[in-house]
DNA sequence: CGGCATCCCGAAGGATACTG
DNA sequence: CAGTATCCTTCGGGATGCCG
């Protein structure tokens, strides 16, 4: 009996469908991006860079990256304080896949 | 002079985030998923497959899906009559790289 | 400086009924 | 059979102000 083949993978939730959860958010692909091309940054350096973004919504993605391992917060105790974004290793990992994706897109 | 980076390729519409709009519907993966396991597949045999989807959703979806050139859409006129839809071969393409997405999330 | 609290809006997603 | 039409809900995203 072969496999039936009925149901896909995908029904439930699966890592696909996890991965592009993590980085489908707005602004999540630009903020990576910087991130990537500039190292650690500031949250308003971040914040000017990508223009247009409000605190809401950047505070609110930042967060969810840094949960989810893509991204981390370091706080440092001067005065002001300052906070610097960084992406992780594994996050490193995921660049040349998204290149894959980007390249695919404009052969379409 | 060194280029400043200070701006993000990302920021304006890159190919990337096109790419990412192009599956990021919430049920789109499940439809080019089932479509690549099945074959081609007929409207109503795809509503039962992904189970839970509405007739609104789908056929949006499917339309979209269409417009971005990932599925055919092949009409049969038979009585009553006949709807198969396919992935298409740029789709097929896509498929390596979204595997190599979901391994990624793996390892997080 | 680096956010959070609040309020708001439009788009995406969904349920249901109906039709060519 | 393969959808559209209609209406409704939810939620991501956004603007603004305030605070530790």
């Amino acid at each position: 009996m072969q496999p039936t083949h009925d149901n896909c993978p995908c029904m439930d939730d699966c890592p696909l469908n996890r991965a592009l959860g993590l980085i489908g958010g707005k602004w999540k692909m630009q903020i990576l991006c910087s991130l990537y091309n500039n190292g650690p940054t500031r949250y308003n350096q971040l914040k000017k860079t990508l223009d247009g973004v409000s605190n809401t919504v950047l505070a609110n993605a930042l967060r969810e990256l840094e949960e989810d391992r893509l991204v981390t917060r370091r706080e440092y105790l001067e005065v002001p304080v300052r906070v610097e974004y960084a992406i992780t290793e594994p996050c490193k990992r995921l660049i040349p896949i998204l290149d894959q994706l980007g390249d695919w897109s404009m052969t379409l």
